[in-house]
RNA sequence: GGAGAGGUGGGUGAGUGGCUGAAACCAACAGUUUGCUAAACUGUCGUACCUGUGAAGGGUACCGGGGGUUCGAAUCCCCCCCUCUCCGCCA
């Protein structure tokens, strides 16, 4: 969420910038003025009113000393009206600050400077695309008809035991899956990056911290029996090390990357777009996360981008990347690039990666802070981006890489599956 | 699952009702000394909010979380959470 005294410092500027989101701020955030103003004054008469029972309380104590019992007595009237006071006093106040915190959440992060207006997915600005389409032979498969044939990929099984979206990776299935893993997490790395195994579960506060809570909630499973949320990616645990954490200067950028099993109960956004792997509740995905100093922050975002489009490259896909639109960029995002690969049976872009800058947004909420050079503390930056996201990868490589005699493995994968050929 | 112990500042750890936002030590930072390193010495050394706003200064809150007793709580009482140890079970 955003800061109160940036609101406060720079009304105008901030409506005008959620424009580009779509938003119109104007409403809440004068909302968030007043009550900003309110809490101010509330806080100042409390603690008057405290700051009187501490004096009174500290010459009562050398009174009964003294031995001046009646005096003592005498002062204790007062203390009662003070008690009182500040009770009422901070109840409003608790009150006020409520309020405000459920105003401030409602507002989204500013959008960088360079964001792109627009309304939808269709008005995202293309940044950048290469790879050459390839023309496929006349028999060719989608994905989902491809796994059955070759037998490495099954639904059935998963409906079976688990339910819609849980597929199981058999044979040459599993070994790519574990392939492209390794690959992921080595290319990292050599990238400077620090692995980390995540737990799969997080608690309530790893959830707000992120932001996955209060709202989105839905789209977590939860296990009620001990309050725990699976991971609906590896950047909740991995960002949430540094939550409350006041960080050195030195210390940034940290690069954190981590493989894990990602779970999502996706309510309500299925349908006929989202076949085979293009959705599923539970994917394999490797993630990366940088927490950097303000300063050079978009450095650190155009460092991650390289990197995704590095991995891409490399497994041979036709890529392009888009800066999201204001209307399509996210809640907490300043400023994201989505990746996409040409699936090429089914004749469309499939988004497999998502890097994105939440500048101050997410670690305001966690307060991830970190002494600057100056002796002052301020709020980190944080930013993530998938690198990469299995199960759509996986899709474009057999779709795109399929001839008559079976699917063929892009080179830089040889090593990991010992074969080069689904056949 | 059973039994016990405990949660205090970056760390160790004192503190059982007012003189404690918190001893001491360690770490860290700055400086003095120094051919270099080390040592020694000196100083600084929590966070948030309000006020002031160039800084200083002042006020309030915070000793796992919440509530209560009291003029006054790290300290007493109640509830909750967490961690550790032993036993049991077990990948």
């Amino acid at each position: 969420m955003l800061q109160v005294q940036y609101i406060r410092d720079n009304r105008d500027e901030v409506i005008e910038r959620l424009r580009i989101k779509n938003f119109d701020a104007t409403t809440v955030i004068d909302d968030v003025k007043i009550l900003d103003e309110e809490r101010r004054n509330l806080q100042k008469e409390l603690d008057d009113a405290l700051a009187e029972s501490n004096k009174i309380a500290k010459e009562i104590g050398a009174l009964y000393k003294q031995g001046k019992r009646d005096e003592a007595e005498k002062m204790k009237a007062r203390t009662v009206e003070l008690k009182q006071l500040s009770k009422d006093l901070g109840d409003k106040l608790a009150n006020v600050v409520n309020d405000l915190e459920a105003k401030l959440v409602l507002i989204p992060n500013l959008p960088h400077a360079s964001v792109p207006s627009g309304k939808t997915a269709d008005d995202n600005e293309l940044v950048h695309q290469e790879g050459d389409v390839p023309q496929l032979f006349e028999s060719a498969l989608p994905h989902w008809d491809l796994i059955k044939k070759y037998d490495i990929i099954d639904f059935d099984l998963g409906n079976k035991v688990t339910g819609a979206g849980f597929p199981f990776y058999k044979g040459k299935g599993a070994k790519l899956q574990r392939a492209l893993i390794n690959f992921f997490l080595d290319k990292a790395l050599d990238a400077g990056y620090t692995e980390f195994q995540p737990p799969l579960m997080v608690n309530e506060d790893s959830g707000y911290g992120t932001g996955q809570l209060p709202d989105k909630d839905g789209q977590m499973y939860h296990v009620g029996e001990d309050n725990l949320y699976l991971v609906p990616t590896a950047e909740v645990p991995i960002t949430n090390i540094y939550r409350n954490v006041i960080l050195k200067a030195e210390d940034l950028p940290i690069k954190n990357a981590a493989y894990s099993s990602c779970f999502r109960r996706e309510a309500g956004s299925w349908g006929a777009h989202v076949r085979g792997l293009n959705r599923l509740h539970q994917f394999d995905k490797v993630e990366i996360v940088h927490i950097a100093h303000p300063d050079h922050s978009y450095e650190d975002l155009e460092q991650m981008r390289d990197h995704v489009a590095l991995l891409v490259r490399a497994l041979g896909l036709p890529f392009r990347i888009l800066k999201l639109c204001g209307g399509d960029l996210s809640f907490t995002s300043a400023l994201t690039y989505d990746f996409e690969v040409w699936s090429a049976a089914q004749q469309r872009w499939l988004e497999v990666s998502s890097v994105s800058n939440f500048e101050s947004f997410q670690a305001n909420r966690m307060k991830l802070r970190f002494k600057d050079s100056d002796g002052k503390t301020k709020l980190a930056h944080t930013l993530n981006g998938s690198a990469l996201a299995l199960p759509r990868i996986v899709a474009a490589l057999l779709e795109n890489n399929q001839t008559p005699q079976g699917i063929k493995i892009p080179n830089v994968l040889f090593p990991y599956t010992g074969f080069e050929l689904i056949s």
